[in-house]
DNA sequence: TATTTATCCGAGTAAAACAGTAGGACGTTG
DNA sequence: CAACGTCCTACTGTTTTACTCGGATAAATA
Protein backbone atom coordinates (compact mmCIF):
# COMPACT_ATOMS: atom_id res chain seq x y z
CA UNK A 1 0.00 0.00 0.00
CA UNK A 2 1.79 2.94 -1.39
CA UNK A 3 0.70 6.18 -0.58
CA UNK A 4 1.10 8.94 -3.35
CA UNK A 5 -0.52 11.79 -4.38
CA UNK A 6 -1.28 9.64 -7.32
CA UNK A 7 -3.78 8.11 -4.43
CA UNK A 8 -5.18 11.50 -3.69
CA UNK A 9 -5.66 12.26 -6.44
CA UNK A 10 -8.04 9.50 -7.63
CA UNK A 11 -9.84 9.84 -4.51
CA UNK A 12 -10.31 13.82 -4.70
CA UNK A 13 -11.19 12.72 -8.29
CA UNK A 14 -13.53 10.00 -7.22
CA UNK A 15 -15.93 12.35 -4.56
CA UNK A 16 -16.11 15.01 -7.73
CA UNK A 17 -17.57 12.13 -9.42
CA UNK A 18 -19.37 10.97 -6.28
CA UNK A 19 -21.28 13.98 -5.80
CA UNK A 20 -22.19 15.37 -9.54
CA UNK A 21 -23.00 11.49 -11.25
CA UNK A 22 -26.59 12.35 -10.52
CA UNK A 23 -27.12 14.47 -13.39
CA UNK A 24 -25.15 11.85 -16.06
CA UNK A 25 -22.20 10.97 -16.76
CA UNK A 26 -19.27 13.71 -15.68
CA UNK A 27 -16.61 14.37 -18.02
CA UNK A 28 -12.70 14.38 -16.61
CA UNK A 29 -12.29 17.84 -18.67
CA UNK A 30 -14.62 19.31 -15.63
CA UNK A 31 -13.32 17.44 -13.28
CA UNK A 32 -9.97 18.81 -13.94
CA UNK A 33 -11.31 22.16 -13.88
CA UNK A 34 -13.09 21.54 -10.60
CA UNK A 35 -10.12 19.89 -9.21
CA UNK A 36 -6.92 21.34 -10.89
CA UNK A 37 -5.78 18.04 -11.84
CA UNK A 38 -4.38 17.94 -15.58
CA UNK A 39 -6.60 16.54 -17.96
CA UNK A 40 -4.21 13.54 -19.44
CA UNK A 41 -3.01 12.28 -15.85
CA UNK A 42 -6.82 11.65 -15.20
CA UNK A 43 -6.72 10.12 -18.11
CA UNK A 44 -4.14 7.79 -17.23
CA UNK A 45 -5.95 7.49 -13.54
CA UNK A 46 -9.50 6.36 -14.87
CA UNK A 47 -8.18 3.76 -17.12
CA UNK A 48 -6.96 2.18 -13.85
CA UNK A 49 -9.98 2.51 -12.20
CA UNK A 50 -12.11 1.45 -15.34
CA UNK A 51 -10.18 -1.85 -15.71
CA UNK A 52 -10.51 -2.18 -11.93
CA UNK A 53 -14.26 -1.61 -12.35
CA UNK A 54 -14.60 1.01 -10.27
CA UNK A 55 -16.01 3.32 -13.04
CA UNK A 56 -17.88 3.00 -15.93
CA UNK A 57 -17.47 4.94 -19.39
CA UNK A 58 -19.22 6.56 -21.97
CA UNK A 59 -18.02 7.83 -25.02
CA UNK A 60 -18.97 10.79 -27.55
CA UNK A 61 -20.82 13.54 -26.87
CA UNK A 62 -23.02 13.54 -23.20
CA UNK A 63 -20.49 10.82 -22.41
CA UNK A 64 -18.03 10.72 -19.37
CA UNK A 65 -17.50 8.80 -16.45
CA UNK A 66 -19.97 7.10 -13.61
CA UNK A 67 -19.33 5.14 -11.18
CA UNK A 68 -19.96 1.30 -11.72
CA UNK A 69 -21.15 0.34 -7.97
CA UNK A 70 -23.04 2.44 -5.46
CA UNK A 71 -20.19 4.71 -3.12
CA UNK A 72 -21.41 2.45 -0.48
CA UNK A 73 -19.96 0.21 -2.07
CA UNK A 74 -16.75 1.43 -2.79
CA UNK A 75 -13.70 1.92 -0.27
CA UNK A 76 -10.95 4.27 -0.30
CA UNK A 77 -8.39 1.27 -0.50
CA UNK A 78 -9.64 0.21 -3.67
CA UNK A 79 -9.44 3.31 -5.26
CA UNK A 80 -5.69 3.98 -3.85
CA UNK A 81 -5.01 -0.12 -4.80
CA UNK A 82 -6.10 0.72 -8.06
CA UNK A 83 -4.26 3.50 -9.52
CA UNK A 84 -0.31 2.57 -7.33
CA UNK A 85 -0.19 -0.85 -8.18
CA UNK A 86 -0.36 -2.74 -4.79
CA UNK A 87 3.05 -3.21 -3.09
CA UNK A 88 2.91 -3.85 0.28
CA UNK A 89 5.11 -2.44 3.05
CA UNK A 90 6.72 -5.33 3.83
CA UNK A 91 8.65 -5.91 0.18
CA UNK A 92 10.44 -8.22 1.40
CA UNK A 93 8.32 -11.76 1.03
CA UNK A 94 11.65 -13.50 2.17
CA UNK A 95 13.96 -12.08 -0.77
CA UNK A 96 15.55 -9.17 0.38
CA UNK A 97 17.31 -8.17 3.26
CA UNK A 98 16.40 -11.59 4.98
CA UNK A 99 19.47 -13.15 7.30
CA UNK A 100 18.59 -17.03 6.53
CA UNK A 101 16.84 -19.15 4.24
CA UNK A 102 14.30 -20.08 6.54
CA UNK A 103 13.72 -17.01 8.38
CA UNK A 104 11.93 -14.28 7.65
CA UNK A 105 13.48 -10.84 7.78
CA UNK A 106 13.39 -9.20 11.44
CA UNK A 107 10.78 -6.63 10.68
CA UNK A 108 8.68 -8.90 8.44
CA UNK A 109 6.23 -9.13 11.13
CA UNK A 110 6.51 -5.53 12.11
CA UNK A 111 5.26 -4.34 8.63
CA UNK A 112 3.21 -6.47 7.25
CA UNK A 113 0.74 -5.92 10.49
CA UNK A 114 1.53 -2.17 9.58
CA UNK A 115 0.15 -2.81 5.82
CA UNK A 116 -2.77 -4.25 7.82
CA UNK A 117 -3.75 -1.77 9.65
CA UNK A 118 -3.64 0.78 6.91
CA UNK A 119 -5.69 -1.82 4.57
CA UNK A 120 -8.34 -2.10 7.14
CA UNK A 121 -8.71 1.64 7.91
CA UNK A 122 -8.98 2.49 4.16
CA UNK A 123 -11.20 -0.44 3.63
CA UNK A 124 -13.43 0.85 6.47
CA UNK A 125 -14.01 4.56 4.50
CA UNK A 126 -16.46 4.33 1.77
CA UNK A 127 -16.48 6.94 -1.07
CA UNK A 128 -20.35 7.59 0.01
CA UNK A 129 -18.96 9.00 3.45
CA UNK A 130 -16.53 11.08 1.47
CA UNK A 131 -19.27 12.84 -0.31
CA UNK A 132 -21.30 12.73 2.57
CA UNK A 133 -18.86 14.64 4.37
CA UNK A 134 -18.14 17.48 1.67
CA UNK A 135 -21.80 17.83 1.48
CA UNK A 136 -22.18 18.46 5.24
CA UNK A 137 -19.61 21.16 5.16
CA UNK A 138 -22.31 22.92 3.02
CA UNK A 139 -20.13 22.10 -0.38
CA UNK A 140 -22.67 23.58 -2.85
CA UNK A 141 -22.73 21.19 -5.80
CA UNK A 142 -23.72 24.11 -8.46
CA UNK A 143 -26.38 23.05 -11.34
CA UNK A 144 -24.03 21.56 -13.62
CA UNK A 145 -25.28 21.74 -17.41
CA UNK A 146 -24.40 19.40 -19.77
CA UNK A 147 -22.51 21.12 -22.79
CA UNK A 148 -25.58 20.89 -24.74
CA UNK A 149 -27.53 22.52 -22.37
CA UNK A 150 -24.97 24.99 -22.11
CA UNK A 151 -24.82 26.10 -25.36
CA UNK A 152 -28.57 25.97 -26.32
CA UNK A 153 -28.77 28.32 -23.09
CA UNK A 154 -25.63 31.04 -23.90
CA UNK A 155 -26.55 34.11 -25.77
CA UNK A 156 -25.65 34.41 -29.39
CA UNK A 157 -23.16 37.37 -28.45
CA UNK A 158 -21.30 35.23 -26.41
CA UNK A 159 -19.75 32.37 -28.48
CA UNK A 160 -18.01 29.51 -27.20
CA UNK A 161 -14.41 29.17 -28.31
CA UNK A 162 -14.43 25.61 -28.71
CA UNK A 163 -10.45 25.39 -29.29
CA UNK A 164 -9.66 26.54 -26.24
CA UNK A 165 -11.22 23.87 -24.10
CA UNK A 166 -10.38 25.06 -20.43
CA UNK A 167 -11.90 28.34 -21.37
CA UNK A 168 -15.83 27.39 -21.02
CA UNK A 169 -16.46 26.51 -17.82
CA UNK A 170 -12.78 28.39 -16.54
CA UNK A 171 -12.46 28.28 -12.83
CA UNK A 172 -9.54 30.59 -12.79
CA UNK A 173 -6.38 29.99 -13.33
CA UNK A 174 -6.64 26.30 -13.96
CA UNK A 175 -3.25 24.29 -15.12
CA UNK A 176 -1.21 26.83 -13.55
CA UNK A 177 1.30 24.69 -11.64
CA UNK A 178 -0.23 21.74 -10.37
CA UNK B 1 5.76 9.78 8.17
CA UNK B 2 7.03 7.56 4.71
CA UNK B 3 7.79 4.04 4.85
CA UNK B 4 11.08 3.39 2.49
CA UNK B 5 13.63 0.71 3.10
CA UNK B 6 15.26 3.38 4.42
CA UNK B 7 13.54 3.12 7.70
CA UNK B 8 13.50 -0.61 7.31
CA UNK B 9 17.20 -0.69 7.43
CA UNK B 10 17.06 1.59 10.59
CA UNK B 11 15.02 -0.30 11.96
CA UNK B 12 16.84 -3.54 11.77
CA UNK B 13 20.21 -1.99 12.28
CA UNK B 14 18.61 -0.84 15.58
CA UNK B 15 17.53 -4.47 16.62
CA UNK B 16 20.67 -5.78 16.11
CA UNK B 17 22.11 -2.39 18.06
CA UNK B 18 19.77 -3.80 20.63
CA UNK B 19 20.38 -7.54 20.46
CA UNK B 20 24.34 -7.17 21.22
CA UNK B 21 25.07 -3.83 22.78
CA UNK B 22 25.24 -5.61 26.64
CA UNK B 23 29.10 -6.21 25.27
CA UNK B 24 29.87 -2.66 25.09
CA UNK B 25 29.80 -0.82 21.57
CA UNK B 26 28.28 -2.00 18.84
CA UNK B 27 30.72 -1.23 15.34
CA UNK B 28 29.06 -0.10 12.40
CA UNK B 29 31.05 -2.17 10.50
CA UNK B 30 29.76 -5.77 12.49
CA UNK B 31 26.04 -4.79 11.61
CA UNK B 32 26.93 -4.83 8.07
CA UNK B 33 27.92 -7.49 7.64
CA UNK B 34 25.37 -9.35 9.53
CA UNK B 35 22.84 -7.18 8.24
CA UNK B 36 23.65 -6.58 4.64
CA UNK B 37 23.78 -3.62 4.93
CA UNK B 38 26.75 -1.06 3.63
CA UNK B 39 28.57 0.33 5.95
CA UNK B 40 28.33 4.36 3.83
CA UNK B 41 24.78 3.79 4.23
CA UNK B 42 24.96 3.00 8.05
CA UNK B 43 26.87 5.96 8.77
CA UNK B 44 24.57 8.02 7.52
CA UNK B 45 21.58 6.12 9.12
CA UNK B 46 23.28 6.31 12.35
CA UNK B 47 24.52 10.06 12.00
CA UNK B 48 20.77 10.74 11.84
CA UNK B 49 19.86 8.66 15.00
CA UNK B 50 23.02 10.24 17.26
CA UNK B 51 21.31 13.58 16.26
CA UNK B 52 18.29 12.52 17.30
CA UNK B 53 19.38 11.19 20.40
CA UNK B 54 18.23 7.49 20.01
CA UNK B 55 21.75 6.30 19.88
CA UNK B 56 25.04 6.93 21.43
CA UNK B 57 28.59 7.01 20.10
CA UNK B 58 32.78 6.43 20.89
CA UNK B 59 35.11 6.81 19.03
CA UNK B 60 38.71 5.08 18.42
CA UNK B 61 39.14 1.88 19.01
CA UNK B 62 37.03 -0.64 20.78
CA UNK B 63 33.91 1.74 20.20
CA UNK B 64 31.11 2.08 18.81
CA UNK B 65 27.12 2.92 18.90
CA UNK B 66 25.40 1.72 22.09
CA UNK B 67 21.52 2.74 22.77
CA UNK B 68 20.74 6.25 24.31
CA UNK B 69 17.83 4.71 26.27
CA UNK B 70 16.34 1.61 27.37
CA UNK B 71 15.12 -0.47 24.41
CA UNK B 72 12.00 -0.26 26.27
CA UNK B 73 11.77 3.67 25.80
CA UNK B 74 12.63 3.68 22.49
CA UNK B 75 9.81 3.67 19.72
CA UNK B 76 9.88 2.34 16.10
CA UNK B 77 8.00 5.51 15.15
CA UNK B 78 10.75 7.69 16.47
CA UNK B 79 13.32 5.52 14.29
CA UNK B 80 11.61 6.11 11.12
CA UNK B 81 11.11 9.58 12.07
CA UNK B 82 14.74 10.07 12.55
CA UNK B 83 16.00 8.84 8.85
CA UNK B 84 12.93 9.65 6.80
CA UNK B 85 12.57 13.25 7.91
CA UNK B 86 8.57 13.84 8.69
CA UNK B 87 6.78 13.95 5.79
CA UNK B 88 2.77 14.03 7.03
CA UNK B 89 0.52 12.28 4.40
CA UNK B 90 -1.77 14.60 3.96
CA UNK B 91 0.95 16.89 2.13
CA UNK B 92 -1.70 19.94 1.71
CA UNK B 93 -1.71 21.76 5.01
CA UNK B 94 -3.97 24.03 3.36
CA UNK B 95 -1.45 24.64 0.01
CA UNK B 96 -1.93 22.42 -2.51
CA UNK B 97 -4.64 20.71 -4.17
CA UNK B 98 -7.27 22.56 -2.36
CA UNK B 99 -9.88 24.18 -3.83
CA UNK B 100 -11.03 27.25 -1.57
CA UNK B 101 -8.57 29.79 0.63
CA UNK B 102 -10.59 29.06 4.01
CA UNK B 103 -11.96 25.31 2.72
CA UNK B 104 -9.74 22.10 3.62
CA UNK B 105 -9.22 20.03 0.27
CA UNK B 106 -11.27 17.22 0.27
CA UNK B 107 -9.36 14.59 1.84
CA UNK B 108 -7.01 16.31 4.20
CA UNK B 109 -9.36 14.30 7.26
CA UNK B 110 -8.61 11.50 5.80
CA UNK B 111 -5.22 11.49 5.06
CA UNK B 112 -4.77 13.40 8.45
CA UNK B 113 -6.23 10.35 10.32
CA UNK B 114 -4.50 7.61 8.42
CA UNK B 115 -1.18 9.24 9.19
CA UNK B 116 -2.26 9.64 13.02
CA UNK B 117 -3.10 6.01 12.90
CA UNK B 118 0.16 4.82 11.04
CA UNK B 119 1.73 6.85 14.26
CA UNK B 120 -0.38 5.70 16.22
CA UNK B 121 0.87 1.89 15.70
CA UNK B 122 4.71 2.28 15.19
CA UNK B 123 4.70 4.60 18.41
CA UNK B 124 3.05 1.54 20.47
CA UNK B 125 5.73 -1.22 19.18
CA UNK B 126 9.26 -0.61 21.04
CA UNK B 127 12.30 -1.57 20.02
CA UNK B 128 12.47 -4.07 22.91
CA UNK B 129 9.70 -5.94 21.90
CA UNK B 130 11.18 -6.49 18.57
CA UNK B 131 14.38 -7.70 20.22
CA UNK B 132 12.53 -10.48 22.25
CA UNK B 133 10.38 -10.93 19.39
CA UNK B 134 14.35 -12.46 17.77
CA UNK B 135 15.36 -14.10 21.17
CA UNK B 136 11.88 -15.63 20.92
CA UNK B 137 13.09 -16.93 17.18
CA UNK B 138 15.68 -18.32 18.62
CA UNK B 139 18.24 -16.25 17.53
CA UNK B 140 21.32 -17.03 18.54
CA UNK B 141 23.38 -13.96 19.57
CA UNK B 142 27.08 -15.27 19.57
CA UNK B 143 29.40 -14.56 21.75
CA UNK B 144 30.81 -11.61 19.49
CA UNK B 145 34.35 -10.96 21.93
CA UNK B 146 35.99 -7.38 20.98
CA UNK B 147 38.76 -7.14 18.75
CA UNK B 148 40.86 -6.47 21.54
CA UNK B 149 39.99 -9.69 23.43
CA UNK B 150 39.55 -11.48 19.46
CA UNK B 151 43.27 -10.69 18.89
CA UNK B 152 44.99 -12.02 22.15
CA UNK B 153 42.47 -15.16 21.63
CA UNK B 154 43.64 -15.86 18.38
CA UNK B 155 46.68 -18.95 18.16
CA UNK B 156 49.73 -17.26 16.30
CA UNK B 157 49.48 -19.75 13.55
CA UNK B 158 46.87 -18.16 12.41
CA UNK B 159 47.68 -14.46 11.48
CA UNK B 160 45.11 -11.88 11.24
CA UNK B 161 45.33 -10.14 7.85
CA UNK B 162 44.77 -6.39 9.41
CA UNK B 163 43.86 -4.69 5.94
CA UNK B 164 40.94 -7.44 4.74
CA UNK B 165 38.51 -5.46 6.84
CA UNK B 166 35.64 -7.71 5.83
CA UNK B 167 37.76 -11.11 6.58
CA UNK B 168 37.73 -11.05 10.73
CA UNK B 169 34.19 -11.93 11.51
CA UNK B 170 33.35 -12.94 7.95
CA UNK B 171 29.83 -14.25 7.40
CA UNK B 172 29.50 -15.27 3.61
CA UNK B 173 29.84 -13.22 0.95
CA UNK B 174 29.05 -9.29 2.34
CA UNK B 175 28.54 -7.04 -0.13
CA UNK B 176 27.64 -9.23 -2.52
CA UNK B 177 24.52 -6.60 -3.53
CA UNK B 178 22.53 -5.56 -1.00
C1' DT C 1 54.42 9.92 18.51
C1' DA C 2 52.91 6.84 14.86
C1' DT C 3 49.48 3.63 13.79
C1' DT C 4 45.23 1.60 13.88
C1' DT C 5 40.52 1.86 14.76
C1' DA C 6 36.31 3.81 14.19
C1' DT C 7 33.14 7.55 14.00
C1' DC C 8 32.06 11.81 11.40
C1' DC C 9 30.90 14.59 7.28
C1' DG C 10 29.87 16.45 2.67
C1' DA C 11 29.63 15.89 -2.00
C1' DG C 12 28.50 13.15 -5.78
C1' DT C 13 25.82 9.63 -8.59
C1' DA C 14 23.08 5.88 -10.95
C1' DA C 15 18.66 4.25 -11.06
C1' DA C 16 14.04 4.30 -10.09
C1' DA C 17 9.64 6.41 -9.17
C1' DC C 18 6.64 10.25 -9.66
C1' DA C 19 4.01 13.57 -12.00
C1' DG C 20 2.76 15.06 -15.98
C1' DT C 21 2.86 15.84 -21.54
C1' DA C 22 2.12 14.89 -26.36
C1' DG C 23 -0.14 13.10 -30.06
C1' DG C 24 -3.17 10.63 -32.01
C1' DA C 25 -6.78 6.64 -32.60
C1' DC C 26 -11.36 5.23 -31.72
C1' DG C 27 -16.20 5.26 -30.85
C1' DT C 28 -20.81 8.27 -30.39
C1' DT C 29 -23.80 11.68 -31.07
C1' DG C 30 -26.22 15.29 -33.66
C1' DC D 1 -19.07 14.35 -41.24
C1' DA D 2 -17.78 17.20 -37.49
C1' DA D 3 -17.50 17.80 -32.68
C1' DC D 4 -17.04 15.44 -28.44
C1' DG D 5 -14.93 12.64 -25.21
C1' DT D 6 -12.80 8.45 -24.01
C1' DC D 7 -8.80 5.49 -24.95
C1' DC D 8 -3.89 4.38 -25.47
C1' DT D 9 1.15 4.47 -25.96
C1' DA D 10 5.14 6.63 -25.50
C1' DC D 11 7.91 10.13 -23.91
C1' DT D 12 10.01 13.62 -20.59
C1' DG D 13 11.59 16.41 -16.68
C1' DT D 14 12.09 16.42 -11.84
C1' DT D 15 12.57 14.44 -7.41
C1' DT D 16 13.65 10.83 -4.36
C1' DT D 17 16.11 6.79 -3.18
C1' DA D 18 19.88 4.25 -2.18
C1' DC D 19 23.80 4.24 -2.30
C1' DT D 20 29.51 5.43 -3.04
C1' DC D 21 33.79 8.09 -2.39
C1' DG D 22 37.23 10.70 -0.22
C1' DG D 23 38.76 12.43 3.41
C1' DA D 24 38.66 14.62 8.47
C1' DT D 25 38.57 13.88 13.35
C1' DA D 26 39.04 11.56 17.75
C1' DA D 27 40.60 7.80 20.79
C1' DA D 28 43.37 3.90 22.11
C1' DT D 29 47.49 1.34 21.70
C1' DA D 30 52.27 0.19 20.55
Amino acid sequence: MRLTTKGRFAVTAMIDLGLRQSGGPVTLAAISQRQQISLSYLEQLFGKLRRNELVESTRGPGGGYTLARKASEITVAEIIVSVDEPIDATQCGGKENCLGEGSRCMTHDLWATLNQRMVDFLTSVTLQKLVDDQLAKGLQVEEAPSLKRAISAMPVSQPIRINAPNSVFALGNAFSKV
